[in-house]
DNA sequence: GGGGAAATAAAGCAATGGCTACGCCTAGCA
DNA sequence: TGCTAGGCGTAGCCATTGCTTTATTTCCCC
């Protein structure tokens, strides 16, 4: 199993190469805001794991597993994203929240919180009702 | 501010003084599953933080602040409980996913939860509409 | 006032992840 | 083709968070 920081890292790379094409030791390092010494630590990690083949001083492809993997964090990622903000929470909590919990919660709950959000889509209707318990409730305080 | 580890001690020191009126080192130590000796060492780091009043060998008393902290903190626990029952999750699944994701909620998210949780109180068939959409998504699997 | 259960102190360990220092590759320019 | 700058890799170290182990102390009750 993956810990927080490797999935950290996995999404980054899967959302570098998804972008550019490619994932460089410097990109990967500036995204997260660590050395560039750790980014290598870490992908020889991901590599032993499986997640990814990397030639040193060459480059690094995603294995299927990693692939696989990559997306559903990057995905897992936006959709914890959206459900915060259909609930109201302010921009700025957003981020640090998403960051907090994202590593934290089963396959099972991140299910249950997609059907959510499908919930509040294919209805915005629902989502103004939301607004409304919200204004009732500070209005009773 | 708390680390998670404080929080977990403070919110199991507040449920026991509010079921038997006290809260015992060893009583502590088994419910979070740790040893009496590391119980003692975070109750001096609770009394240093004056979220209680320590005397050793004799026991503990929570200080207004750690009362009111404590009693958010269960309601928190109980509130993330009731969320993902509520949205489906697996009872197996609720514990854990509660336990990891806690700590990390900014207040504001766990405001708009409450949100969400009475959104779905006070209309039961929303509830049901919920269940549509996740009948619906799976039907199209 | 003595025995045993409970509590405390001190030291240390383990997991995670990050950093520094230094040395090594390689692309790209001359 | 050879040099060099900047990117990359390695090794060793450090910090944090909590927990355990072991040894000692205190309390309570008989």
């Amino acid at each position: 199993m993956a810990t927080p920081s490797m999935e950290d890292y996995l999404e980054r790379i899967y959302k570098l190469i998804d972008e550019k094409g490619y994932a460089r030791v410097s990109d990967i390092a500036e995204g997260l805001e660590v050395h560039p010494s750790s980014v290598t630590k870490m992908i020889q990690k991901l590599d032993k794991d499986n997640y990814l083949i990397y030639e040193k001083y060459r480059g690094l492809m995603l294995t299927p597993k990693g692939k696989k993997m990559g997306k559903r964090l990057v995905e897992r990622h936006q959709l914890l994203e959206n459900f915060l903000t259909i609930i109201g929470v302010q921009e700025d909590n957003i981020y640090k929240d998403v960051e907090g919990i994202e590593h934290h919660l089963s396959w099972d709950s991140i299910t249950c919180i997609e059907t959510l959000v499908e919930y509040f889509r294919r209805d915005p209707g629902r989502t103004d009702e939301l607004l409304n318990v919200r204004k009732e409730i500070e209005a009773d305080n």
